[in-house]
DNA sequence: CCTCCTCGAGTTGTATACAAGTATGCAGCA
DNA sequence: TGCTGCATACTTGTATACAACTCGAGGAGG
C-alpha cells in the first residue's frame, strides 16, 4: 500500500510543479503564463495544465486578467503586512487552542524542540526549519484543520517575500525568547496568555520585515 | 461598460451554480457529483464543468475521493466548532485593524448600523442581515483583504451548517449589547479590548451553536 | 498628424474523442 | 455457501480539434 493521498495525476504534478515555480519566484512575479508554452515545457496537454491553473488562481498563487489570460501576482510591500497580521491570528488561534489541549507528552516534545533550537544559534536556516517544526506541533496540538489550512495558504504567499524580508541575528535571538515565553505559557495552561504572546511575536515579525523591507527598497 | 470582473465564461457560470447548489443543500451532503450527468444538466461540457470543480475541491467545498470522483463533503459536528473559531479570530484581526484606520465618518456609519439593527429587534431574519451589515462595514474599515478572503470562505461554509444552528432571541439580543460594545471600543480607539470582544463574541456564538446542535442532533 | 477601422496572428474557452482506471455482477470452483 | 477471478459497463483523466475572443499593426479617411 503506498501512502498516497490522491491517484497520481498528470493535473497534480503540473500543481505542484507550477506551484514550486511560483513560490520559488522561478516564474517571475508579473510574468505572463502563455498555456501552450507552459503545456509543451511540462510535456502535457492544456486540460491538466488549465485545470492546475485554476486551483492556483483559487490560492492567489496566479492572477487571472479580466481579458482573460493569467499572470504570476506582482509583489505588493503593503500586501505582506496583511499577510503577516492573518498569520498572527491564525497561530494566536492555535496556540490557545495548544494550551486547552496539549497533554503531559506535548508539553515535553515543544520543550524538546525549544532545546534544540537553543543548540542551533547562530546557524540561521536550521534556526528557521526549527522554528517551523515549533510552531507544526503546536498546530498538530491544536487540531484545527482550518486554522492550519489557511497558515500554510499565508506561508506559500509569505515564502515569495523571503529575500526581501531576511531577519538579523537579534530578531532571531528575539524570537527564540519569545518562543520560550509560548511554550511556558501552554504549560502553564494560560490560553489568553499563550494567544497574547504568539500574536505578539508574529507581529513582531512584522514590523521587522516591514522596517527591512523599506531600508532594502526590492 | 459593464461592470463584470470577469470575462463571462462558461466555467464561471458553472462555478456559482453549483456552489449555489451546495450551501444550499440542494445538493446533499455526502452525495457523489458525476461529471457526465452534472454537465447535461447545467448544459454545458465536461471541460468547463471540470474547471469549476477543481475550484470548488481547493475551497472545500467539493471533495475529491482517491479513487477518482467528487462528492459534496459530509457535515461534521466538530468541523462547525473549528469554522468558529477561525472567523471568531478573523473578525478579531479586523476589529483590531478597524480600530486603528477608522475615521469620525466610518465611526458614524458604525453607530448608523447599529441604531438601524436595534429597530429590528424581533426580526430574526433582518437582525441577522444587518449584523453581516454591521461586519461588512467592519472589515471594509479594516481593509486586509486576505483576512476578508478567509472569512467569506468560512461564512460559506458555514452557512451549510445554519438549519443545525438556529439562534435563539435571546442569543440575539445578546449579540446586539455585544456589537454595541464593539463599536464602543472602536470608537474609542481602543484595538486590544475591540480584538478581545469580536472574538469573545464570536466564541460565544460558538458555545451557543455546540450546544444548540446536541439539543438538536440532526 | 491624428483617429478610427479592419484584418490577422495568436491566445483563451469549449466540445468531443479517446485512453486509462474503477466498480459491479456473474461464473467457476473449493 | 462463500470466495476468487474475470468480463463488462461506466467513470474519470487526457489529448486534440474547433470556436470565440483579444490585441496590435497598418492603412483609409478626416
Amino acid at each position: 500500500m503506498s501512502g498516497a493521498t490522491t491517484r497520481n495525476t498528470g493535473a497534480d504534478f503540473v500543481y505542484a510543479e507550477l506551484k514550486r515555480q511560483i513560490i520559488s519566484l522561478e516564474l517571475k512575479p508579473g510574468e505572463r503564463v502563455y498555456e501552450p508554452a507552459m503545456a509543451s515545457a511540462l510535456q502535457v496537454s492544456r486540460t491538466p495544465l488549465r485545470e492546475a491553473i485554476r486551483r492556483l488562481i483559487s490560492e492567489s498563487l496566479l492572477e487571472q486578467q479580466r481579458t482573460g489570460g493569467v499572470l504570476v501576482p506582482a509583489l505588493d510591500e503593503a500586501e505582506i503586512s496583511e499577510l503577516y497580521e492573518v498569520r498572527a491570528a491564525m497561530e494566536s488561534l492555535m496556540a490557545r487552542n495548544a494550551c486547552l489541549k496539549a497533554t503531559l507528552a506535548d508539553i515535553d516534545a515543544l520543550e524538546g524542540i525549544l532545546e534544540r533550537n537553543a543548540a542551533m544559534v547562530g546557524f540561521a536556516d536550521e534556526a528557521m526549519k526549527q522554528g517551523m517544526s515549533l510552531h507544526g506541533k503546536i498546530a498538530a496540538i491544536a487540531g484545527n484543520a482550518w486554522a492550519r489550512r489557511f497558515h500554510d495558504q499565508i506561508s506559500n504567499q509569505m515564502e515569495r517575500y523571503r529575500h526581501f524580508t531576511n531577519s538579523t541575528q537579534e530578531r532571531r535571538d528575539q524570537a527564540l525568547a519569545q518562543h520560550r515565553t509560548l511554550v511556558a505559557a501552554v504549560a502553564a495552561g494560560s490560553p489568553d496568555r499563550a494567544a497574547r504572546i504568539a500574536f505578539d511575536h508574529v507581529m513582531g515579525a512584522r514590523d521587522a520585515a516591514v522596517r527591512a523591507m523599506s531600508g532594502n527598497p526590492a
